[in-house]
DNA sequence: ATTTACAGTAGAAAAAATTCTACCTTCATT
DNA sequence: AATGAAGGTAGAATTTTTTCTACTGTAAAT
């Protein structure tokens, strides 16, 4: 018999995906934990074949948790389940080892492939995502990706991120706001966000 | 029997009020709509009992699908569902006629509750919100300072934080740049704030 | 009935940000 | 030694945003 464990703050969204499940799997053992904490508990007593584990909950810190999956429980596969479609995450929580990543959005016969894939040992992603992720296997690039910045990239999204202005910037460092602009856009760029608060989100997933 | 309209993008969700619901009423005619389009066919083809209606949807103004329905079909009582807690939207959509405002965060009894209620043709608020109405329905401040912003400039807002540029919004709101420049003026002002991650900030305090 | 307050709108001017191109360095690789 | 990639810089042109002023309608208040 399977076991599950579905990590999701919301019932609803729980008895969802349970419903599903047993529609796959019958008999299966299916467990749940609205957040981290709990989540952590059951993994020391269960040993799940499956654990689905949705992106956005409040007081956790999913990428970390997935990390501590991986590192801790490797034979655990990991599912993420994200609100919103292709988000800006998905590739980090690949590399963190998720099996992995699919909308909530996405519809029912997809949700099942997804998991049925999973469960014969081998990785999902959408093929939107799986073009991006192909894409920079080549260039080699992992973990932080504000590891990726230049020094001055890296000082100059320090600031951005304390709410400075490119003016602000470009008078405290003493150079041309063209010269800010240019490096905030290759910054930007190398982090994949095209606005302020895409860059708050994911330095904040980075603890920055 | 009774009949049911559940107004979310999400299968999952979906499936999760389904089985929910037919515990409660068995048997229970539950229609299903994933945008407000479809919403508004069902409803012309059904007469319903309860509708139960999501409040964060792509591409689909649920504030402006809560009126039409309150003013088309007044008979038809309507659940708003949200994903965040006490949601700074909640007062408005009850003011929209909706007859109650629950979280998606709420235990399973809560939400079964909710629904009985409103079925008894009462309305359903939580505690918390309740008090909250009662408190700025009689003594004018409240202490959400979103509270304090006009239609316009609440609509602003919420753009504002999906990441959206004042082009973009002055484009998909069919006014001037300027205009929602100085909405946006405005609403700084308002809440205190002087640059995009403050109001990111201060909107997450607050739970929007 | 008149005033006052607020919401929604925008034109014009000014300021700020972005884009595009391009010029130096430095440093690693062939 | 030569080539090339990457980082730091900026001028110029363009686009976007901001600011300031002001007109209008509606609704509450005197």
């Amino acid at each position: 018999m399977k076991k599950f464990l579905l990590v999701d703050d919301h019932v609803v969204v729980r008895s969802g995906i349970k419903i599903l499940l047993s529609d796959i799997y019958n008999p299966a053992e299916i467990h749940e934990a609205m957040n981290g904490e709990t989540a952590v508990e059951k993994l020391k007593e269960h040993q799940f074949d499956l654990i689905i584990l949705d992106i956005q909950m409040p007081h956790t810190d999913t990428l970390g948790l997935m990390e501590f999956i991986h590192i801790k429980y490797p034979e655990a596969k990991v599912l993420m389940f994200s609100m919103s479609a292709e988000n800006i995450y998905a590739k980090r929580f690949m590399k963190a080892g998720a099996y992995g990543f699919i909308s909530k959005e996405a519809p029912l016969e997809e949700i099942t492939r997804a998991i049925n894939i999973i469960l014969s040992n081998k990785k999902y992603v959408s093929e939107t995502l799986a073009e991006t992720l192909a894409e920079d296997s080549f260039s080699g690039k992992s973990g932080n990706p504000f590891n990726e910045l230049s020094p001055r990239e890296f000082e100059i999204v320090s600031l951005l991120l304390e709410g400075k202005t490119v003016t602000d910037i470009s008078h405290s460092l003493n150079i041309q706001t063209s010269t800010v602009g240019t490096h905030k856009a290759r910054l930007f760029e190398k982090l994949g966000v095209t606005n302020i608060l895409e860059l708050k989100e994911l330095a904040t997933t980075y603890n920055l």
